[in-house]
DNA sequence: CTGTTAGCGCATTCAA
DNA sequence: TTGAATGCGCTAACAG
């Protein structure tokens, strides 16, 4: 920068103001420009940042796993509430360590990220209270905390499911299947499977499947409507009934949670999970602390929505 | 800083040794802590990066779209190698517009990253031969550069379709179908229909469907041998073949090149396209640039890799 | 509108 | 080993 202002034959301040685009007489912006074009400068934001009031202009994103579609497509969201701001996302793995989680978060730290988004994997976070006392954004995703006080956004899978339930219910049907992996696939899993239980309270027992449809539709009292609790299960089970010529008969109401390219998108009635979304929410929680409120901690539940596609308006047929 | 060494009663450049790991008494670098402790201090790396020689300790990875699987994995291998050395990874989308492209990448380097990783947009990147020339690394991936001479990681789509077809021949198939989307959907899809044909050559014409198998199957003369070029398609297949009782008759291989988080993985012979993989090469890559290798741009080429399950290895069955 | 000056938080010479 | 001084690249006061 000393260089363009030399060969400008202008002050530091003058090619300051030049690259901030400030208000400088035209012949001598231009004269700038010059310079900057033979030298090769580049601006240097972090110094810049040093000295101004305003911060790192970055946040980090901490989660177990970052080739996680889900993840990716909670990135995705936070990307676009943070670039309205430009402010740069940072993310790195965890690989379900705590002591790993605590360094990466800990290096994000010392880059002076403003904010922190973080899908834990320890238990205890008490570590991040200094920084959050100083001024650092932190949410939690998808886990409230346990050891400090902060905001949080998590998705309502069982009430996901729940709805689900209730709108076949609401359309006539009492014999409904679930199909989707049990509790030992994770939390959201288990979650899902819970709700579905719940609302399904004074019906006929649990009709559960892993994850095949077939055994349950040849049965003695087969099921009028299905509820599959993951995508590649819902579009395994439209396929299923298409087979079968029971894409019109039996009810379909399934869950949307991980982007799958290059797949056609089910059109099917769907409980739409998305991350995308998760991570816009999560970011403007965040965004709003780094803004400076001051508030309690805040819970946000991003509930699924319900999206009406025909094949879970289907009524039953015995 | 300055508070901390006040409160020890030590010097700055004593605060800065402790923090940097260098030796110093004992009893000093109790003091410090203690004071490090009760003020909540923490240390800024960015403002050390100014003074000290080394760069910022980030690099840049810029795609279409972040929240594609295949980046996610991509980013994840970078994130491994990145991580040795204590670099931190920032990610953008370009939404495939060339303009925010550039901006993005722009952005990036007055950010200083060290280098960066570019699954290109737009057609044209001669403006980045500036910060090339002073030093900043930048590895294309996927497509070559064109307006620029530089470093370049492609995955072999079209050998890795061809040697699966080829893997077939040599078990004795003479008509093997393709299922899979077809060149509308995208470049990789294009090529392994490419390599399809290529491999074909001199055998009976393409049979070739978009997605569904079972019509191909149904027809005068079925394939003995099927090869799908996606993921979701390669599983349609499996379980297709499964329900007709073909899976230990019909040879097949497929292609797995995103990650399916919650899906079983296909026990199916495979050419493997591992995102993860092309991630790592390509951050190494990067990264004999920041240390200062100087040679020619080079072009790496991820091979896919066939990995023998069994149904590839079915004889034909007239 | 422009130039001068004084730091931002830190690492690194040099002496001691 | 430790401390004092200098400057990394830049912005923000201020005075012109």
């Amino acid at each position: 920068m000393k260089d363009v202002a030399a060969m400008a034959g202008v002050s530091l301040s003058t090619v300051s103001r030049v690259v901030n685009g400030q208000p400088v007489d035209a012949a001598l912006a231009a004269k700038v420009h010059r310079a900057v074009e033979l030298l090769g400068y580049r601006h240097n934001y972090a110094a810049g940042a040093l000295r101004r009031s305003g911060g790192s202009a970055s946040i980090g994103l901490v989660c177990e796993d970052i080739s996680d579609p889900f993840f990716a497509a909670f990135h995705r969201g936070v990307e676009q509430i943070a670039r309205e701001r430009s402010v740069a996302t940072l993310a790195a793995s965890t690989d379900g360590s705590p002591d790993r989680e605590r360094d990466v978060l800990e290096r994000m730290l010392g880059r002076r990220v403003e904010g922190l988004l973080l899908i834990p994997t320890g238990k205890d976070h008490s570590y991040l209270r200094r920084d959050v006392a100083n001024g650092t954004g932190l949410v939690f995703v998808n886990r409230p905390p346990k050891t400090i006080d902060t905001d949080c956004v998590v998705t309502d899978h069982r009430g996901g499911a729940r709805a689900a339930i209730e709108h076949l219910r609401a359309h006539g049907h009492r014999r409904i299947a679930y199909v989707g992996p049990g509790p030992e696939a994770g939390f959201a899993a288990a979650e899902r499977l819970a709700g579905y239980r719940e609302a399904m309270a004074g019906l006929d027992e649990d009709i559960v499947s892993r994850g095949d449809l077939q055994p349950l539709l040849a049965g003695e009292e087969p099921p009028t409507a299905v509820f599959s609790s993951q995508n590649l299960v819902t579009i395994e089970v439209m396929r299923t009934l298409f087979r079968l010529g029971l894409d019109r008969v039996v009810a379909h109401v399934g869950v949307d949670d991980i982007p799958l390219r290059g797949a056609i998108e089910p059109p099917v009635t769907i409980v739409a999970h998305e991350a995308l979304m998760l991570g816009r929410a999560a970011a403007e929680l965040l965004f709003s602390r780094v803004d400076g409120f001051d508030g309690r901690a805040r819970e946000v539940v991003s509930a699924p929505t319900l999206i009406p596609r025909g094949t879970g308006e289907l009524l039953p047929v015995s």
